[in-house]
DNA sequence: ATGAACGAGTGATCTTTGGGGTCG
DNA sequence: CCGACCCCTTTGATCACTCGTTCA
């Protein structure tokens, strides 16, 4: 597995200079970071294991050898060597995990009793020692089962959240690829002239793109390559001449030939992160995630054949076949790598196109799948005879081969079943059925091969699954015009609910689908996800996805439904004229206005300034404006209707609904209904009705407190054993008395908290007579919560009534122990407390600047005089202060007070922690504490 | 093949207000 | 005798979640 996984991350190494943009540069090297990390950690688990078996089996040789010496006198008959040796390894087992820690130091030389085999079987100790045998030696037939720590998960999510960011960096890589103009007029010139007419049509619908995307698919073919080290536009522009390249490429230029005809389109790719929990990965190891990665990030998937010449060409009659039947593709394949049987094509030259013959196709399709990718640019293969026994290599692809086109076709299928908006492209015929049915036998091969350890085939489920492809906004589509999704490579057209079910036959999980465009992206998951309930679980955090997507979405924004502020400026001055020809095209832009070579990208055709163009986009602004907050609105339509699931399990954490069984035990449904549908004879509510409870006191610290006559809304009963362990000794016939009802209610039996007010001073206490201060809204009206060195003092002088302010518990040696910080007093004595206070540290001041003798002493003097108003001692600063050897920290503060200096010898030099220091806002005072106590008050400028 | 039910293991969350000895 | 201070010791019950197994 290791060496595997090196490899994969040599050739990860490799294509960061695929893309030498900065990001992309940092990302991966992150990337590295922390695969290098995780491989650290998987392999050192594994070598856990594989040390805990080698150790066992040393252990037990070891023993075995040193009971064999130390039973030298012993007899040694055949009879009772086995159960001697089957008894001894029940020892090392028991004695296993004692043993693991230590070293051969540790170790005495000692003999170890073994006893005559003959006579263990009378021998007590022998017995016990059969019994623990028993144990592991059943434990032995039980799969280990380790769980993910905290750390793997936290491992897991750091993986997941960098491969995000580089799969995004990726994105935009492409994207600004595709806005290359050369390469749009590359596209251009190769464009039939006939296709052109394409730019006449005003609002271009998803019909109108048919003859263009079965150009390009015609045009354009998959290839799985070698990378070579180049930056993705040089790899496009490679692809864009030889007409093949990986499916990343063919999308990309897909969507520049789009925006060369100046519709607004996207990148669309599928972010195949690595899993967000590390059981995902259990049994796909780690070289799988490199795997994903050097496929997914830095290049488009590759075979997972060790040496592509092992992978055998069946040798079906086929003249040619096209792999992407009925205009469905497989990665790994296509029409022009396919070979025909006694010849070799090679990668540079252009390949011979193969007309589709889908008759044929399904024939040979059916007897084998005899069709052969081009493994490497080198293209060299050596033809087989499918005949004979298949090797590894074969079968895998084979697997692959099936899998893709089976996962393709299935979109197909349903496309041409279904609404009349779904196009599909250069078919005549169904395979559907047979396909399917193969794909199920081939399923059955795949996990049986598997399991007999075809480490090759790691990886190569998702070949096929269709990862990358374009959106481009029709706005002819319904009245307000919507984004189609538009495959090239596959010659799928509008065919968004079939992406999901593709992915899925290719066990790819359709997590993150992102829009790119403008160098920004947007989230467009929905459009393509009916099941979000097993979709969300996957993701990451949506708070901080967001947030890492907020800048991107304005970019993409910014490109495909608004208009740069600079343009709008223009166009403002331009208003007049604008508002004349608006009404004329509100459409997309303009085709009479379509030259062969762009100067801008289609999103970027409002900058030409020139003629119809700069007015259309004028006109376009406020609709295009709309046009986000309109897509906006359908994926969160999309959201909100999600087809009720048809088993219960899926409810238990589900966005929209909820089943009574799966609500815990602090929650209940309020009100009951309306009834949403059934899921196994269970009602299905709205996940809105499920209302969280809380105890009495638990809405007190919310400032919240349950209105007079209400019910609880829940009572349940809580086990109180611990606690009343005295009162169960003491009434120990009393056992109802051992279990304790917690009453609970809901949000719409609360009314705001009213405390009793403060009357003549005195502050409305708690029984310990303490104010609980959970929040402002926790303070009796009257009072103020003071957070101020010192206040206990100043208020006891000042003999103004207080309470102490308990603001939280903390647990130390192992019970809580409530948090107090400052007091609560009536609001009329906080004027005289901060008065006091004022003078104490005005006092303070003239003291440090004018008292006779060093500052260190008028320091001391103001813990002093503290100490000497309040007439109690402050702990804060007793002893500490007399020990203090002088304050370790000045900064930018103007000191108020420094310690006393060099009055006692002491090595300890005082450390003020952060968490140590308290801030009164109102008088801008910073008090600092260092752990032995000394406290020092600076004002912080 | 799928899903329900169940059990086991794990992590997260909730809990929530000292007491005895020594010294000045 | 009283009050201040130090030291002790670092919970454990419960819930939620996940995964594996079994069974229908």
């Amino acid at each position: 597995m290791k060496a595997t996984y090196g490899s994969e991350n040599e050739s990860l190494l490799e294509s960061i200079h695929d893309d030498p943009g900065t990001l992309a540069g940092i990302s991966q090297e992150g990337v590295n970071r922390l695969l290098k990390r995780a491989n650290r950690g998987s392999s050192s688990r594994k070598k856990e294991q594989n040390d805990l078996k080698t150790n066992e089996k040393e252990v037990v040789q070891t023993m075995v050898a040193q009971n064999d010496s130390n039973a030298e006198d012993c007899s040694r008959d055949g009879i009772g060597s086995s159960q001697l040796e089957v008894d001894v390894k029940s020892r090392q087992d028991a004695v296993f995990d004692d043993m693991e820690d230590m070293n051969d130091s540790d170790w005495e030389d000692c003999s170890i009793p073994i006893l005559d085999p003959v006579d263990h079987s009378s021998n007590e100790n022998f017995k016990g020692l059969t019994i623990e045998f028993d144990e592991p030696s059943s434990s032995i037939g039980r799969k280990p089962v380790r769980r993910a720590s905290a750390e793997d998960k936290e491992l897991a999510e750091l993986v997941h959240k960098v491969h995000l960011l580089c799969l995004l960096a990726r994105g935009r890589i492409i994207d600004n690829a595709c806005d290359d103009p050369l390469i749009q007029a590359s596209l251009l010139s190769l464009l039939p002239t006939h296709l052109l007419k394409i730019l006449e049509v005003s609002n271009i619908t998803s019909k109108a793109l048919i003859p263009l995307v079965t150009w390009f698919h015609n045009t354009f073919h998959i290839r799985s390559l070698v990378r070579a080290e180049r930056s993705f536009r040089t790899a496009l522009a490679f692809a864009l001449e030889t007409h093949e390249g990986t499916q990343e490429e063919i999308a990309a230029l897909s969507v520049a030939l789009f925006r060369a005809l100046k519709f607004t389109t996207r990148f669309v790719s599928i972010l195949d992160v690595a899993s967000l929990k590390p059981e995902a990965d259990k049994h796909e190891p780690m070289s799988r995630v490199a795997n994903r990665v050097g496929g997914g990030i830095f290049s488009t998937s590759t075979l997972m054949v060790a040496n592509p010449r092992e992978v055998s060409i069946p040798s079906s009659p086929v003249k040619s076949f096209s792999c992407s039947e009925k205009g469905n593709h497989c990665e790994n394949s296509s029409r022009s790598s396919c070979k025909s049987k006694d010849g070799c094509s090679t990668s540079d030259g252009p390949h011979s196109r193969f007309s589709t013959d889908v008759d044929e196709l399904t024939d040979k399709t059916a007897n084998s799948f005899s069709c052969q990718a081009q493994l490497d640019t080198s293209g060299q293969c050596a033809p087989k005879n499918s005949q004979g026994l298949k090797r590894r290599g074969d079968l895998e692809f084979e697997m692959q081969l099936a899998m893709a086109i089976s996962a393709t076709t299935v979109g197909t299928h349903e496309n041409s079943a279904g609404s009349s908006d779904v196009k599909v492209l250069n078919g005549s015929k169904s395979l559907d059925a047979s396909t399917t049915k193969r794909w199920k036998r081939i399923q059955k091969v795949e996990s049986a091969t598997s399991s007999q350890g075809l480490s090759t085939a790691l990886g190569s489920r998702k070949v096929g699954s269709p990862l990358f492809w374009a959106e481009v906004y029709c706005g002819g589509e319904n009245l307000t015009g919507r984004w189609v999704h538009v495959d090239a490579v596959n010659a799928l057209i509008d065919g968004e609910q079939k992406v999901e079910d593709a992915a899925a036959a290719c066990k790819t999980s359709l997590r993150y689908v992102v829009a790119f465009a403008g160098r920004g992206a947007k989230d467009v998951t929905r459009r393509y996800c009916l099941k979000w309930y097993k979709i969300a679980p996957k993701r990451v955090n949506s708070n901080w996805w967001d947030a890492v997507l907020a800048p991107l979405r304005e970019l993409e924004s910014g490109a495909t439904g608004g208009v740069h502020v600079l343009e709008k400026l223009h166009n403002d001055v331009l208003n007049e004229q604008q508002k004349i020809k608006a009404s004329e095209t509100p459409g997309a832009c303009s085709p009479s206005n379509h030259v062969l070579l762009p100067e801008k990208s289609g999103q970027e055709s409002s900058k030409e300034y020139g003629g119809r163009i700069e007015v259309e986009s004028s006109a376009n602004y406020s609709f295009v404006n709309t046009r986000n907050s309109l897509e906006d609105m359908e994926l969160e339509t999309r959201a909100l209707t999600e087809p009720l699931p048809t088993n219960q399990q899926a409810y238990k954490n589900h966005a929209l609904y909820a089943l009574e069984r799966w609500l815990t035990k602090f929650q209940i449904l309020h009100p009951r209904g309306p009834i949403l549908g059934y899921c196994s004879g269970h009602p299905v509510y709205p996940r809105t009705c499920v209302q969280t409870l809380k105890p009495r006191q638990r809405w007190l610290r919310e400032g919240l407190q349950v209105k007079a006559n209400e019910k609880p809304a829940k009572v349940l009963k809580r086990s109180a054993k611990l606690k009343n362990v005295q009162v169960f000794e003491e009434e120990d016939y009393r056992e109802v008395d051992t279990k304790e009802t917690i009453e609970l209610y809901g949000k719409w039996q609360l009314e705001p908290l009213h405390l009793p007010r403060a009357v003549d001073g005195i502050v409305p206490k708690n029984e310990r007579g303490q104010v609980e201060v959970w929040s402002e809204k926790c303070l009796p009206p009257g009072t103020v919560h003071l957070r101020l060195p010192r206040v206990f003092s100043v208020a006891k002088r000042l003999e103004i009534d207080y309470a102490p302010a308990m603001v939280g518990f903390e647990f130390r040696n192992g019970r809580a122990t409530p948090v107090f910080d400052g007091i609560v007093v009536c609001t009329e004595f906080k004027d005289a407390i901060l008065e006091l206070l004022s003078s104490i540290i005005t006092r303070q001041k003239l003291n440090s600047y004018y008292g006779d003798g060093s500052s260190s002493k008028a320091s001391s003097n103001m813990h002093y005089n503290n100490d000497e108003i309040s007439g109690l001692p402050i702990k804060s600063s007793s002893r500490a202060d007399m020990q203090s050897t002088g304050p370790q920290k000045r900064g930018r503060e103007d000191t108020m007070s420094s310690a006393p200096s060099g009055r006692l010898e002491e090595d300890h030099e005082h450390v003020f922690l952060r968490e140590n220091e308290s801030f009164d806002a109102e008088n801008s005072i910073r008090t600092k504490r260092c752990f032995c106590g000394f406290s020092i008050q600076v004002e912080e400028l």
